[in-house]
This record gives C-alpha cells, sequence and structure tokens, in this order.
RNA sequence: GGGUGCUUAGCUCAGCGGUAGAGCACUUCCUUCACACGGAAGGGGCCACAGGUUCGAUCCCUGUAGCACCCACCA
C-alpha cells in the first residue's frame, strides 16, 4: 500500500544507486541507432546553478526518452579545467591563508587546483546525480571516478597537443608580437570575447600639442591621457581643409618633448572632436593599424602589471597607470596644456574574469588563424548539417563568424595545458608532442618550455572528439560522431558552439552535432539576473531537498563582506523565501523546468510553479494508489484473450492517450518540453483522473463481471503507459510506481528506464467514444452549474429533469454516469418541464431542469444574464454572415460552421426567452 | 552603428488567419471512502500603439513606443 502522499526523499536516492550500479545508464552496443549528447562541461570552480539543473534536465529527458525508444544513448559528461575561472578561486583560496600563488610556486599550485578539482568535480557530479541525470558516468573516464572526462586529464591532454601540434604544420597557428588584450591583474591575455565593454561616465580631455615651427599648435581628444607618452604621431583626415597645410610638418608631445609627424589617414573623422587624433599604437587597437600603414614602431609604456615603464621620462616611471593619469593631467593643467576637461560616456573594456580596465598590450602570443576554419563552419551550418533551435540563433552564430579574428590562444597562467612549443637559445621555437620530438627537431640543442598555457576554451573546442577516443581510431568516434543534439546556453555560441564546428570539422570532417538546442536563461521569477549580490540564487539540491529560512539566509550571505549586500540579500531571502523552501523533490523541479522550456529566451523560476508541479507528482501518486487499491489481487484481465467488455469511457481514454502520444513524441521532436510536459499533466491530471477515474468508479460496481474486468484492465493499462510517457522527465515517481503497476498491466523487467516508449496506434482513436464522453462533460458540467447556482451543497442530493435525451450510443451509461457525477438523486425525462422557478440550463435542443425551487429572481436575473449574453453572440454571427465578401470568399467549411453555430445560439436563445416568460407567467 | 528577441488575465508564460488559453493567485461552496499537495463552480483580457494586406488580424506586413540582450575601433 502506498502511502498517502508522495514523498520523494524517500525514493530517489535509493533509485538513481540501482540505476546506476545496474549499468543502465551505459550505452550497449546492439546494432541500434546511436543517440548521443555531449554535456556542456561545467567548470570545475564549485557547484553547479539552476542554469545547469535546467541544461541537465532537458539532456536528461532527451536521453531517457531516447533509450526507451531503442536507441543505443550515450551521454557523454565531463568536468572542464576552466583554466582562468579554476585558478582565481583557488588564488583566492590561497589569499584567504595569505599567500598567493608565487609562495607556492608553480609545481606546488598545480598541484593545489589538483587537489581543488577532486573536491568540486565531485560536488558537482553528486549534484546531477541528485537530479536523476541518467550519464554514462563510466565513459571517457580516464581517472577511474566515475566522473567521466576531465579536459586535462591524459587522454584528453594527448588530444590537445595533437591539434596543436597538426595546426601548427598547417600554418593554422602561429606565434607573433601583437596587440591583445591583456588583463594586467592576472598578468595574462585574453580574447577578444572575455573582454565585455560597457558604457561608463568617464572623462575626455583636450590636450594641446605645439608644432614644432612656429607658434602654432593642435588640439586633440583623448579618453585616455596617460597613453600619451606613447605617441608616435598626430593624424588628421587627408581631406580636412583645416590641417592640410601642417601635414607632414611635426608636433612636440608635451610632457616628454618627443616629436611627432603629423599624418593624414582616412580613419579620423574629421567632425568628430577637433578632427586631430593623437596615434598611440601601442596601446589601441585603432591606432596600432594606423601606426602599421604609415610605417611607425609602436612604443609600449606599460609593464604588465600596468605600471609606466622606463620608455617614459624618469619622472613619470613606475607610476601606477590610474596614478599615471592624475599625474599627467596635473602637469599638463599646470603648463597650461590642457584645453578642457569633461564628462563623457564612453565603453570601457574590462575583463569578463576580473572586471579589471583591460590595457592593449603589445606582446608575444599564440594565435589561430581563423579565416579558413571560420569559411566551413558558416557552410556547414548553412547547407543545413547543423540546425540550431529555436532558429534565430544561426544568425548570431553567422554573425559572429563572418567578421571573426584569429583567435588568441595562449595564456600566461600555470593552470591550463602547458603549450607545446620549446625554443633554443637563440629564440627558434620548435613545436613537437613532447620534448624528446622536440629535442630531436632541434637536433640536441637545449631547449626551454614556453611556460604559457592555452585557452581552456582550445581543449573544448575538441570534446566532441576527444571525448570518444581521438586521435586514436576508436570506434566510438564511427558511432558517436557526430553527436545528435547539443544542448547549451546562448552565452556560449562563440566561445563554445562555433568552435567545435571548426575544429571538428577540420580534424574529424564530421559535424561535431546535428542540432543545437539553445535554451534559456534562468533568471529568478521576477525576471532579475541570479547573482549573488542579490541573493537570488537558488541551489537546486535546496528545491529537491527543502531547505529552512534560517539556513538558506546563512547560506545565501556567506562570503559577502559588505553590509549592503548582506541587508539587500536578507530582505529579499525574507521575502521570497520567508518560510524557507519546501522539500519539492527531483521530480517537480524537473517537471517544472520542462514546463518552462519554451523557446522564449529567459526562464523566470517561479517557486509557486514548482509547488504546483509538486502537487501534480502527488495527483499521479494517489491516482496510482487509487488503482493499486482497485486492482491488486483482483481480476484485471491480463490475459489478452479473456474476454472483456469495454464502456464508450474505456474507449475513450485509450483513445486520448494515443493522441497525447502522439503530441509527446511532436513535443520531443520539436524541442518543446513544455509542450511534451504539458501534455502530459492534462492527459493525467484533467482527463484521466477528474474524469476516467469517476467513470471507473462506478464501472467497478457494476455486477457484470466482464465490465469490471474491462475497466480494471484500462485503470492499470492506461496508467502504466502513462507512467512510461512520464518517465523521461519525472523519473524517480515514474519508476516507483510502475514497480507496483507494471506487474498489474502485465509488463516484466527490473526497471521502468529500459521498457518501451509508448507509441501512439491511431487505429486505437475512437471518435464515437470521443463524441459520447464530449457529451456526457457538457451534461455533467450544465448540471453542476445549475447546482451551484441553485447554492445546493455538495451532500444535498436533488431530481434532475431532463425534455430530450442526451445523443449518446449508451444512454443508460451515460445517465447513470452524469447523476453519479453531478450528486443526483435521479435524472428523469420529463416533456414539458413542470412549471416551476427551478433553474434551468439549455443544452442544444434540450433543457435541463433542476428540480429544487429558488428564488424567482436570482433565477430570473440567471437566464436574462444568459440571454444577453447569447443575443450578443448572434449578433455577431449575424453581422458576420450579413458580409456578402464573407459568404463568398471564406472557405465553405468555415462559412457552414459560422452558420451552424448561429443557428445553436438562435435555438437556445428561443429556449431561454421561453422559460423566461413561464418564469414571468408564475410572478 | 549593425543584429536579435520580447510586449496576451493580478503574476509567470503558451497560443493562433476563423467564438482568447494554462499554471499560480483571487471569490464562493465542500474534509464525499485516491488525493485539502484535494473536489465543484466562478470572476478576470480594446492580445503595447498606428497603419496596411485580407471576407476576416491577437496572429501576416510596415512603422512607432517601451523592455531586454548580442556584436562593433570613433579618439
Amino acid at each position: 500500500m502506498l502511502d498517502k502522499s508522495f514523498n520523494p526523499a524517500a525514493i530517489e536516492q535509493a533509485w538513481y544507486q540501482r540505476w546506476e550500479s545496474a549499468g543502465y545508464f551505459r550505452h550497449d552496443d546492439a546494432a541500434r541507432p546511436a543517440y548521443c549528447i555531449q554535456l556542456p562541461p561545467p567548470n570545475v570552480t564549485g557547484t553547479l546553478h539552476m542554469g545547469h539543473a535546467f541544461q541537465q534536465t532537458l539532456m536528461d529527458a532527451l536521453i531517457r526518452y531516447h533509450r526507451m525508444r531503442g536507441f543505443n544513448t550515450n551521454w557523454v559528461v565531463g568536468t572542464d579545467h576552466a583554466g582562468i575561472a579554476t585558478q582565481i578561486v583557488v588564488e583566492r583560496q590561497l589569499e584567504e591563508q595569505g599567500k598567493t600563488r608565487h609562495d607556492l610556486g608553480r609545481e606546488k599550485f598545480v598541484e593545489r587546483v589538483w587537489q581543488w578539482k577532486q573536491q568540486s568535480g565531485a560536488t558537482i557530479m553528486r549534484q546531477m546525480r541528485r537530479l536523476g541525470a541518467s550519464a554514462n558516468w563510466t565513459y571517457a573516464d580516464t581517472e577511474g571516478q566515475k566522473a567521466g572526462y576531465f579536459t586535462m586529464d591524459a587522454h584528453m591532454s594527448r588530444a590537445v597537443v595533437e591539434v596543436f601540434v597538426r595546426l601548427f604544420e598547417q600554418n593554422l597557428i602561429y606565434r607573433g608580437k601583437r596587440l591583445v588584450n591583456w588583463d594586467p591583474v592576472l598578468g595574462t591575455a585574453v580574447s577578444d570575447l572575455e573582454v565585455d565593454s560597457e558604457e561608463e561616465d568617464g572623462k575626455i580631455w583636450e590636450i594641446r600639442y605645439p608644432l614644432e615651427e612656429g607658434r602654432g599648435s593642435l588640439v586633440v581628444a583623448t579618453t585616455r591621457p596617460e597613453t600619451m607618452l606613447g605617441d608616435v604621431a598626430i593624424a588628421v583626415h587627408p581631406d580636412d581643409e583645416r590641417y592640410r597645410a601642417i601635414v607632414g610638418k611635426r608636433a612636440k608631445l608635451p610632457l616628454a618633448g618627443k616629436s611627432l609627424p603629423v599624418i593624414a589617414d582616412d580613419y579620423v573623422d574629421p567632425a568628430f572632436g577637433t578632427g586631430c587624433v593623437k596615434i598611440t599604437p601601442g596601446h589601441d587597437f585603432n591606432d596600432y593599424q594606423v601606426g602599421k600603414r604609415h610605417g611607425l614602431e609602436p612604443v609600449s609604456i606599460l609593464t604588465l602589471d600596468g605600471h609606466l615603464n622606463d620608455e617614459v621620462p624618469v619622472r613619470f616611471r613606475g607610476l601606477e597607470r590610474f596614478e599615471a593619469r592624475r599625474r599627467i593631467i596635473e602637469e599638463l593643467r599646470a603648463q597650461q596644456l590642457l584645453v578642457s576637461e569633461k564628462p563623457y560616456r564612453l565603453r570601457v573594456p574590462r575583463s569578463g574574469r576580473t572586471g579589471v580596465i583591460v590595457e592593449p598590450m603589445l606582446t608575444d602570443q599564440w594565435f589561430v588563424k581563423m579565416d579558413s576554419l571560420a569559411r566551413d563552419g558558416i557552410e556547414v551550418v548553412r547547407r543545413g548539417e547543423v540546425k540550431f533551435y529555436p532558429e534565430h540563433w544561426t544568425a548570431t552564430y553567422h554573425q559572429w563568424l563572418e567578421n571573426i579574428q584569429d583567435w588568441c590562444i595562449s595564456r600566461q597562467l600555470w593552470w591550463g595545458h602547458q603549450i607545446p612549443a620549446w625554443y633554443d637559445e637563440q629564440g627558434n621555437v620548435f613545436v613537437a608532442r613532447n620534448e624528446a620530438e622536440a629535442l630531436q627537431k632541434s637536433k640536441g640543442k637545449a631547449l626551454k618550455r614556453d611556460p604559457d598555457v592555452l585557452d581552456t576554451w582550445f581543449s573544448s573546442a575538441l570534446v566532441p572528439f576527444s571525448s570518444l577516443g581521438w586521435p586514436d581510431k576508436a570506434p566510438d568516434l564511427q558511432t558517436f560522431l557526430p553527436s545528435s543534439v547539443l544542448v547549451t546556453g546562448f552565452d556560449i555560441i562563440f566561445f563554445w558552439v562555433a568552435r567545435m564546428v571548426m575544429m571538428t570539422r577540420h580534424f574529424t570532417g564530421e559535424v561535431p552535432f546535428r542540432h543545437v538546442y539553445i535554451n534559456a536563461i534562468v533568471r529568478d521569477a521576477e525576471g532579475e539576473k541570479m547573482s549573488k549580490s542579490k541573493g537570488n540564487t537558488l541551489d537546486p539540491l535546496d528545491l529537491i531537498d527543502g531547505i529552512d529560512f534560517d539556513s538558506l539566509l546563512k547560506k545565501s550571505s556567506v562570503g559577502l563582506l559588505r553590509a549592503e549586500h548582506r541587508q539587500k540579500i536578507e530582505s529579499y531571502v525574507r521575502s521570497h523565501f520567508g518560510n524557507g523552501i519546501p522539500a519539492f523533490g527531483a521530480d517537480a523541479l524537473r517537471f517544472t523546468f520542462a514546463s518552462l522550456a519554451s523557446f522564449s529566451r529567459t526562464l523566470n523560476f517561479d517557486l509557486s510553479r514548482c509547488e504546483g508541479y509538486r502537487n501534480f507528482c502527488n495527483k499521479l501518486w494517489n491516482a496510482t494508489r487509487f488503482v493499486l487499491m482497485n486492482t491488486e489481487g483482483k481480476d484485471c484481465g491480463l490475459e489478452e484473450k479473456e474476454p472483456v467488455k469495454l464502456s464508450f469511457a474505456d474507449r475513450w481514454i485509450v483513445s486520448l492517450l494515443q493522441r497525447v502520444e502522439a503530441e509527446v513524441e511532436q513535443a520531443f521532436a520539436d524541442y518543446r518540453f513544455d509542450n511534451a510536459a504539458g501534455a502530459i499533466y492534462r492527459f493525467v491530471w484533467d482527463e484521466y483522473c477528474d474524469w476516467y477515474l469517476e467513470l471507473a468508479k462506478l464501472q467497478l460496481q457494476n455486477e457484470d463481471i466482464l465490465v469490471q474486468r474491462g475497466t480494471r484492465r484500462t485503470l492499470v493499462r492506461v496508467l502504466e503507459t502513462a507512467l512510461r510517457l512520464a518517465h523521461p522527465i519525472i523519473p524517480f515517481i515514474t519508476e516507483e510506481l510502475w514497480q507496483k503497476v507494471g506487474p498489474l498491466a502485465g509488463k516484466s523487467g527490473d526497471t521502468i528506464m529500459r521498457q518501451r516508449y509508448p507509441k501512439s496506434q491511431p487505429e486505437r482513436i475512437d471518435e464515437a467514444a470521443e463524441r459520447d464522453v464530449a457529451v456526457l462533460k457538457e451534461w455533467t458540467v450544465s448540471a453542476r452549474n445549475l447546482r451551484s447556482e441553485a447554492k445546493l451543497p455538495p451532500s444535498e442530493k436533488a431530481l434532475l429533469l431532463r425534455t430530450t435525451d442526451p445523443a449518446v450510443s449508451d444512454l443508460a451509461a451515460t445517465t447513470s454516469a452524469i447523476i453519479a457525477l453531478a450528486r443526483l438523486s435521479g435524472f428523469e425525462k420529463r416533456d414539458p418541464l413542470p412549471d416551476s422557478t427551478s433553474p434551468v440550463a439549455v443544452i442544444g435542443n434540450a433543457r435541463i431542469m433542476l428540480h429544487k425551487e429558488v428564488d424567482h429572481a436570482v433565477e430570473v436575473a440567471r437566464i436574462s444574464k444568459e440571454v444577453t449574453r447569447i443575443e450578443g453572440e448572434i449578433g455577431k454571427f449575424r453581422t458576420k454572415l450579413a458580409n456578402s465578401s464573407f459568404v463568398e470568399r471564406a472557405p465553405a467549411p468555415v462559412v457552414a460552421q459560422e452558420r451552424q453555430r448561429l443557428a445553436d445560439h438562435e435555438q437556445t436563445l428561443i429556449k431561454l426567452q421561453d422559460q423566461l416568460k413561464k418564469l414571468g407567467a408564475r410572478k
């Protein structure tokens, strides 16, 4: 006997362990069609958030769905070393102990990061398991931790080195001194994508540069005066009449006294500012290009940690960059070379990781040449070999690839794949798979390895094939590449999706995946971005297990130093989670995610939705409880040959089931998880529970044993099918219930996971039965309505009269069902209806009367209101049908439909007016 | 500057060229033997605005406004 209500905690953990230890998650190499999903490997920077839980729910639903449909499923999972992000996490931990990574040294520090990785990786995998992820944990698991791959484990590293070497040999990787985005705090280059520019309030200054000859001067505008010490020229537009005469002359750089040529270049916008631009190729991307065009050598005036270097006058040397700005402004003002200082909105490039202002810095870096790779990446999407869902993300993908720059892949960090390049003393570079190979290439000359590591996305880009065993000719490459679908967020279309397409195509000739499903970004209930400083983040585990208010508050404010943040968080937590969070269970959380997964861009996570779907789980639980109470140990007609009598209700629910199965199949094919969840929800609650179970109760009281048997068979089989139908979304509860229901429905097997997914059988759609139930519902609802209008308490039964019989195939069964469902004492045919103030309703050409005297005025008012409504409708239909162009041009069925509606309404109106007249007569 | 998405019930969102939908919230009644995490009945919408196409527009087209987001070098 099941508990009276559903308690997720009691079942979830046990089932997961049984599934995993039984090996149900593994792919089986039968000759079945392959279905593969690559998990976007979570960063080992901490724990999973709602976005991960959402994504993983969708992936798991797809995997479970396809597994049940007989596919050879392989959900490849792993974790990402996440270079910069992870290094920062560990550096912060060291900071708390008052240490820096330099205190440890590179080797010890990297060891330390590995330790952290083990911890964070284990947490992540535990979280995924709690959510029910049926991932192939042992696949690509070189560390034997049942955690999938790690992007820095030996096997994955081998692929990284191989790719690097080959790209170098193909001249697609090169090294050179280039202007790159530099994070002066981290002391590393970052790629364009890792820089976020936000508009901020700043200032713009105008500075006077005296001409060397005569008394004239030029005025330039700048938002970064400290860079003037690296100026190499002043530029004007070639067509600018104001300055034509001085092009080719020279100006003197204030404070430093250096002589600068005045050059002409199209880049200058004569309409902006004074039309004169200082050119600082060492610290500005545009100026770098201008400098290149004019053969001007860039001058770098900053050290790698953002202080002025020896290229500047002695008094400025060693100053921090913003301190230098203040000092320079000060001196310019003193020398009256500062023309103006104005507030100005400007875009400030900041490092995505540290938030510090990024400095364009001239350094030696490694790059991947992107043009040919990108061209192919564009092509395969254009040809439809990779498809985006929703489709509009294709535009975003293309836009980026069409304007792509070479990819700076070297990072001056310690945590990551060290670049497989060695240098001899002359600086000659030898790229090789290992030191021995490098020495061979250098013919024995002493070598030093490049200390830099690769951008973390470099290894991520290889995951579609490296995780399957590349560079070996692994059979799984044949089977699981391309994978079926990638489920990921739009924020990494550039970082990851596009790069996977390019790299996988280049090295395997295949696309990495056929479909890309871009999932919504999870926000809080008000649509605010979830962030720690707002306190509106949610831990998926807290929704599964529940958490009390105090613990939640404590958890939300941990690690926050600023008092104002603390206060804000407390008020948020108090107003939104004043009573903490109840334990909804993994199934309810998953169902919520699925229900909210439409194609919209954001998902506002609303706790009340989660509660609603928890209630749904309870509903399913109790429906099963009812079915078990009425079927266990009883004759359920298990044997197909045993005779049964199936009522219109039995045939109806089976018919509906076919429709729902088809609907769910379509929803999965379209990646419309909301539609799949919605179809299941409505079927189980609105149809099976609200109507079928109630009708079944009556049938079970039928004396005919064949009716009873047919009812039990239908109850059990439909429920069993519904459990399978829902399993991909709510795996735990369906497994628990299926264990009991499955055998009653004649199913054998250890787990629902490996059962066949329900397939719609259109031949079992029974439109006659559907019509019968539609009529039954209409009459029942009308009768209940009358009860409610008559203020009849549910306990009080009443007699219902009808003028005409409902148009159904089984009148006796239908009327007795109406009697039961509308709580009537009887349901008799009487035409004409007695002269009374009893409430009357019109259904088609029939009238029903609840035999219960009500207040005359109340009844008149009720019917009058209905008359008004019907008259309004009739007016609309008449206008439409009087419009000759509608009647002529609209499709015939539409016109016929409108005519029918008009006729129906007119008939109803006559009956209502008739009733009104009678009431008037009695007055 | 270029691009994308959104605007529908109090809230969060589906939908669709042919009488406006769901969940939650709300009102009334009810502890009836699966379920109060429940049952029954109900209230609530100029589908952002303005034009156009159409017999017919919430839906298609064009603008406008507002709200998000992405990309881009204006000092």
